[in-house]
DNA sequence: ATACTTGCAAAACATTTGCAGTGAG
DNA sequence: CTCACTGCAAATGTTTTGCAAGTAT
């Protein structure tokens, strides 16, 4: 059965603290300043533990390494978006709904994931006004709060 | 400049005639069969080339390796459906359409990916009738004429 | 005590790159 | 004849796995 272990906790804290999806490394990072000597391969046994557990879940990005965000109540159902600027991940908090008569005939849908692309309204706003992109960059796709 | 080679002939050729996205592994194999020798490091390269010269399109789904789509006039905007039970991948010629109203003020959407999961219609005929799975793999992700 | 977990190092994969030889123009 | 392209092998980067030691329960 599941056993709770210091680098379990400070791996499912690293992930829940984050405002954003993270890398494994990233994951690795953060968690480390709790558990020093913690190795990646607990990092990514554990990641899988938690997804399995619907603890977290995965963002996959087309080009990127996969990202792991928190999986909690008040995080419900939700989409990405990812600026073609900044590279930022946001969360989308909306959702067409509806998508279940879009499959073919006698298929039937029962989840689906959408992202979407362009430009941040950070990255709009700067349009032209250059220089302040470095400054956009600290913000990192953190609680933006869409629609 | 750019030259026209056997092996890239034989690659985009490969791409173009399969009726669903092909992963770098299956390219090889099938372009293998026109020309022998070809290498992997050939293929790779060669699909950096066509995605850039937008002869190619990358179609990524989570935790898979990428797959590699024709992108012809007859092959327009679309999106893929992925069968949970037999892990095929199908297109699905159907859009939501109006998605820029989804992201919070200030974002602008230029584009969007959006993946289906859930049963193909095969698998749901079949859930139940054992056996019939290896059958269905047969026809792995091809022609289905989806809405 | 038992047996699940960890950390390390090596393995497994997918993809990229260096380089000398090949072939399209 | 040139120089882009190829094939091979080695390098890279990420994720997984084997195994002995550590530690929750």
């Amino acid at each position: 059965m599941e056993r709770t272990t210091r680098q379990k906790t400070a791996i499912q804290a690293a992930i829940e603290s984050a405002q954003r999806p993270l890398s494994a490394q990233e994951i690795l990072v953060q968690a480390s300043l709790q558990v020093t000597q913690l190795g990646i391969a607990t990092v990514y046994r554990n990641l899988k533990s938690l997804v399995l557990e619907e603890k977290v879940h995965v963002v996959t990005l087309p080009g990127e390494n996969p990202r792991y965000e928190s999986n909690t109540a008040a995080n419900h159902h939700h989409h990405h978006f990812q600026c073609t600027t900044c590279q930022r991940v946001f969360d989308v908090h909306d959702c067409p709904g509806d998508l279940k008569r879009m499959a073919p005939q006698g298929f039937v849908v029962e989840r689906h994931e959408l992202t979407l692309y362009g430009r941040c309204a950070d990255c709009n706003a700067v349009a032209g006004a250059t220089g302040a992109v470095a400054t956009a960059v600290h913000a990192c796709a953190s609680g933006h709060d869409p629609a």
